[in-house]
DNA sequence: AATGAATGAGGATTCATTCAT
DNA sequence: CATGAATGAATCCTCATTCAT
């Protein structure tokens, strides 16, 4: 093992931040916390980049909301890839939240999203919508991004986010 | 010390096993290998409980073709979805496939099916389709399956299998 | 370190042999004693070729008889250099013999040439005479094989057993 | 199990050097780079002492040169014979040298020896007189040192240095 | 505060040996 | 008798964590 994951020592962490083990050991109390701070900090950043965009949109039509967000979600992975993958790997402890506190906290903007544009959506139960919506955009601009960048070059990145535009507004829309 | 994840060691795995942690190297040639073939046995199971159902519904229409992949993919899902985590964690050395396999044979089930369907349906490039379509599936049914239990009791499981089919439905097809 | 000397496992040898390791532990207790036991093969075929040499010589004057055990032992370790590397490695348990073995019994057979030619030697003690004669002779050819096969080659072996046999007549000899 | 040989494991040689088995590992980064220190050490020791004397006899005849050779050789010995014999086992991973080496850097220090005094000389080829006077003296100290301590008590040793004396130095002199 | 050498529990792996078949 | 799968003690080595400077 020990090549796969958890490639990431404290030990190494150090070296790579420039400072010794000691000092990264006055900050956090253990390996797990010094984890949780980099995968938080990477996460609130996404969230940041998310919120600030739907808020923008709040009012648009869901075509734009819906592009919009997919736009941003792509950006948002790929401002460090290797990190995500990293962050994604680290342990949950007390902390369910973190990459699900992206899912957690964008599913609660788009909540708020479908509730306020209730009339132009047909679903059941706009929880379940949120959940879809929030995990379908999560999941394949991940895997875009992780496992087909040829989807993402510059001519070609347009059709992949009308794609997924458009399936999310027609799951969300009215036929 | 060694707080938590990589939690797996060979010795518990052999004790758990309940054989020599011998034996078990008498098998393997490495922990790697190991793990790697436990995570292997897992996907095909999975993959072929997929193919079965996908060759079962290849003449139907997409909509049943669809409810049916989503369907068998909420159980391959719950089979062992405590493995399926562990597995998930497990590194890729030569073997980029396993749960990427799942989704890459799966992908391929897919994308002969939308060929196949070709009249029935209303995409700019198949192979994005498929990855689409592939993805959402899997990424909805980990999700629910890991995340939101509640979505899948008995009352609530068509429901959640009647969105997700409409999800797909409508993003194929012609509006 | 695994990876230098004790290279032979059980197991290897065993596969090597063409047996089932149950079977060599049929006849052999121990590794040590199975490793004792090759040692002691290689040992007494060594010896028997030494002895048979000296036997013959015995009546023959010092130039002759010098010169005989030179090749002889030339001979013997020639005949599995790297057994005979092998054998060096092995423990001593209970058997400071074998590879002293040898020099201890080619000593006292040496002894007994030099007792019997007491006439034709100088030496204050022919018991440190005897022990000089063999560690010299045996180093040489055990150097000479394993680090300076070069002087061992056709045209140039006549010439190495020259320069030993004078190193051992001259020793001996009234000057 | 594991009965005699290969004695030295990492953890037993920390706990006899006090240290603790990480601190050795920040130092060395294997086993073998750690035995091979140690054998390193051990080596250039010895050959310190020999270099010296003989830089300090270059001027001298080969009576004196030869006596200092062989006096030197067993004082290099009984320097730390345990530890000799230790150093003796440790395979050589690019590192032909070390005993060897002792031999190699001794051979050229006393072909330089028998070139600068080639008038004195009968030999041959000087090549294989300097193999003969280095295996030999060697040898003989090595195993008076280790097998017959009893003849390098204060009473005896001074034969003893007499007699290899004699060897080497009848040898190498015109008749 | 910062440093990084030291620590040692714990993990992967080997191999002499046994014993049921 | 022969076999070779199973055993597990012992080995090498890593890395999270501490603490004297």
């Amino acid at each position: 093992m020990k090549e796969g994951h958890d490639k990431t020592s404290t030990n190494k962490i150090a070296a790579v931040a420039g400072v010794s083990i000691g000092s990264l050991y006055q900050y956090f109390p253990s390996k797990e916390a010094l984890m949780g701070a980099v995968a938080d900090r990477h996460t609130h950043e996404m969230l940041q980049v998310i919120r600030d965009s739907l808020t923008k949109v709040a009012a648009h039509p869901i075509e734009v909301a819906a592009r919009e967000l997919v736009s941003v979600m792509i950006d948002a992975h790929r401002v460090d890839p290797k990190l995500h993958r990293v962050v994604e790997q680290i342990p949950r402890t007390g902390r369910l939240e973190n990459i699900e506190a992206i899912d957690r906290d964008v599913y609660a903007l788009v909540r708020g999203y479908l509730d306020a544009h209730r009339d132009e959506i047909d679903v059941a139960d706009p929880d379940v919508a949120a959940f879809v919506c929030v995990t379908v955009v999560e999941a394949l601009t991940h895997a875009a991004v992780l496992r087909r960048p040829d989807l993402l070059t510059d001519e070609k990145a347009g059709r992949f986010v009308d794609d997924v535009t458009r399936l999310v507004v027609r799951y969300l829309r009215k036929p």
